[in-house]
DNA sequence: CGGGATCCCCCCAGATACTG
DNA sequence: CAGTATCTGGGGGGATCCCG
């Protein structure tokens, strides 16, 4: 049995690499949540204060559909109260990281070069 | 002067490269617009023929989204009648290309992962 | 602490019609 | 041929409240 349901996106029938990678980081916190587990481990009341502007109710769609996609896996420590709860990206998630990095560096060469392209 | 304003994605004030990238190329026929694209230049009939499902309003809008973010070029020649339009990829679009095979190579790497994945 | 449920508003995108 | 204008609805996401 599988684990979850697959998740791709497809194009007149046939899936699709491309928006399914798309999918699975697009989102109006994925970005930024992606970066932050990158560097480490964190809870979601961390992962909440260091993204000023990201609801709980977003946050916790968010991390639920990164979960769901695989990218990301949930720590529930049961030893703690009132409740312990923490994010890491699973495997998956790591080999997204070399992709997110050549974006980010894209990114800054291509706000480089419109801010140099004069007229 | 500027060709044009930038159209960077900011967080929490600062500009976000990460997020400038994605936002280029986030869009729902950006990603297959840009794939038809790095492969030959296309009149914009022959890319509404090649999306199925796209209107000619919404192939409008991406094309001058990404026309707007200097990823494509547009191309009128007055010579024909009634009129001919074309698009190519600019610099920019092309320095794109290698990011968007690695995303594409991800996500049949990633469909191929989670179907072997049982439990 | 870490969420879920509900209400509600606004914007994206489809449908359709019009145009140089 | 290559678009634009207008109308409309459905969903994404904010605000708020509730819960184990």
């Amino acid at each position: 049995m599988m684990l979850t349901a697959l998740n791709t996106q497809t194009r007149h029938g046939e899936v699709c690499p491309l928006d399914t990678t798309l999918k699975v980081i697009t989102g109006k916190w994925k970005s930024i949540i992606l970066c932050r587990l990158m560097k480490q481990e964190l809870r979601y009341s961390e992962l909440l204060r260091t993204l000023p502007g990201c609801t709980r109710r977003m946050l916790s769609l968010q991390l639920s559909q990164l979960e769901a996609d695989h990218i990301i896996q949930k720590e529930v420590d049961p030893t703690y109260t009132p409740i312990k709860t923490s994010y890491h990206l699973t495997e998956l998630g790591q080999s997204l990281v070399p992709i997110i990095q050549a974006m980010d560096q894209w990114g800054a060469q291509y706000i480089k070069t419109l801010e140099t392209t004069t007229d």
